[in-house]
DNA sequence: TTGTATGCGTTATCAA
DNA sequence: TTGATAACGCATACAA
């Protein structure tokens, strides 16, 4: 019939035609089905979206950027949840492969090697968040976390803090680079010391924030600022300190990574490293639909950088 | 060909033909198209998800539940998200309903007029979660939240607070219901004041929980206690307390809503009412895989309750 | 600008 | 137990 393309182009046929057909689809109610037009077409509007979390609040951002963007679209994301398992992830690829996606979100630069395989022999396109690199296989859009890390720690050092600590869960690839960002600024200030490193493959959360500056301060109690992995073990530190009776920042620097909402809100309000989730999330969508409708990308590579946000957990008075 | 059968029910096949056909499959790296299939059978393995909020942490657990017990089934599951609107909603249900999904899970029990036309004609499974009512348009799983909240109530007032104030923000449905039940709570006890109420259409942030406290005490300094519309507040209330050197629980107790992992680090650590919201997105998907599998549940609404639980902060040495 | 024929890859029906 | 045939509803290519 002609109503195929009067539905999806509308210009190649007459007024006329096309107010009666309207006019039909609306009294039947029609709908089109899409699993005939997938058939049909070779392709879908799906886009595939795979993060390593659904719960951490990081991803949750960049997961509402890419709903947003995508509201009221012809465009349909599908999610998938790796769990932090490059194996998961592996088979979410296959799956979502299988479903001829008009394009894939992935998580990161740490694809396992036949993941890497289906993605380069993929016909769709690809955009990488969370973090900037060298090779994409397609698009990216993050930010480079040894970097952002690196700058957490200068900000401490510029603050007086001399014997700065740091603690981490669950080392994901991304809290790997955040660690070694703190490892190279502070060895080259020359306050590196190993024994006030304290991390766990448990999940982060705000009591193992606790737990973990408690394991610090036990091993390392001249420990003068705590640089955090993230947000979570942030707060967990500050509350940690307060029942210590330790003061924060005089005593104790706390620095956090991401500035979630509720950093500003503490009291004091918690130093952390802002990034930019919502646009990430907004932005890969954008580059990826640009691409699909033949609008490539001005780089291939973008990155949103992040902001340290000075707060009243690292404001010393005195110093150190 | 005999391989559709093979894949599908493989006891219809020989066994000697089956390994053939396994082998012949491995070897072409053969893949069926989700497409095809769903044109000829008229039916998906696709569980429609809608929530409102990708970011709220309540639906990222129920979320992570679904996914959890999701895993390795063939059953797909695509997100959607409503931003608490019903007509996002709606055009959500819409947009599943045209996939032929064998399953739907809705959050809450305001769908609009329309939607439930949409849902009573639909012939796929349903399963409302986040709360218990009457009338399911087929299955449910959830809990009461105007009990929860009355149970919340009696507990302050068993801690001797006598002038309990509300905060509330982005007043959903369920968040009213919540309000409701403390209301009537209040209202028997004789301790009731409007006064004491305080809301806002903003979503809710840490920081909102600041603002909501600062304002309720400007309004009604006598308050003793808040009962908190979910933990975000919960916790800018207690830092907001402490900035301004009100004592928690002595001075002000505060209660917050769906224990939220953070609750129990805090210093003091805050009260709260426990929901299952894990439990709640795994239940609802094996309730709703196992009626598809001919297993109707016991009942049609299952009631997963709640529990106060009782820490620091209203935890009042003296008496109000 | 519109209509017609053909095929997408699978499942369902029926026959062998 | 297996094979053949006809849909499923749309898009593509081509003809009118």
């Amino acid at each position: 019939m002609t109503v195929s393309r009067a539905l999806r182009d509308p210009d190649k046929v007459s007024a006329k035609t096309l107010t009666k057909i309207r006019e039909v689809v609306d009294r039947l109610g029609y709908v089109p089905d899409p699993a005939a037009s997938a058939l049909a077409a070779g392709k879908t509007n799906v886009i595939g979206v795979i993060v390593p979390s659904v719960t951490n609040n990081v991803f949750s951002d960049v997961m509402r950027g890419i709903y947003e963007a995508a509201e009221g679209s012809k465009w349909q994301i599908q999610l998938g949840n790796s769990r932090y398992s490059p194996l998961e992830e592996e088979s979410l690829v296959r799956t979502f492969l299988s479903q001829r996606p008009a394009g894939l979100v992935l998580s990161g630069l740490d694809q396992s090697e036949d993941t890497a395989r289906l993605l380069e022999r993929a016909d769709c396109r690809i955009v990488q968040i969370m973090e900037c690199g060298p090779a994409p296989y397609d698009m990216m859009v993050g930010f480079s976390h040894v970097e952002a890390s690196a700058a957490a720690t200068r900000h401490l050092l510029a603050a007086g803090y001399r014997r700065p600590g740091y603690i981490a869960a669950r080392l994901d690839p991304r809290s790997q680079r955040r660690l070694a960002g703190f490892r190279g600024e502070a060895e080259k200030a020359g306050v590196f010391d190993a024994g006030r490193i304290v991390t766990t493959p448990r999940p982060s959360t705000v009591t193992l924030g606790c737990e973990l500056v408690a394991d610090l301060l036990s091993k390392a109690p001249e420990t003068d600022a705590i640089l955090c992995n993230n947000d979570d073990l942030a707060l967990g530190a500050l509350f940690e300190c307060q029942r210590r009776g330790i003061r924060v920042p005089d005593q104790m620097g706390i620095c956090g990574f991401n500035d979630l909402e509720m950093m500003a809100a503490a009291n004091p309000p918690i130093t952390s490293v802002r990034t930019f989730r919502l646009a990430m999330g907004r932005d890969a969508f954008r580059m990826l639909t640009g691409a699909l409708a033949g609008i490539e990308p001005e780089q291939p590579v973008v990155d949103l950088g992040y902001e340290v946000v000075a707060r009243g957990s690292t404001a010393r008075n005195g110093q150190g």
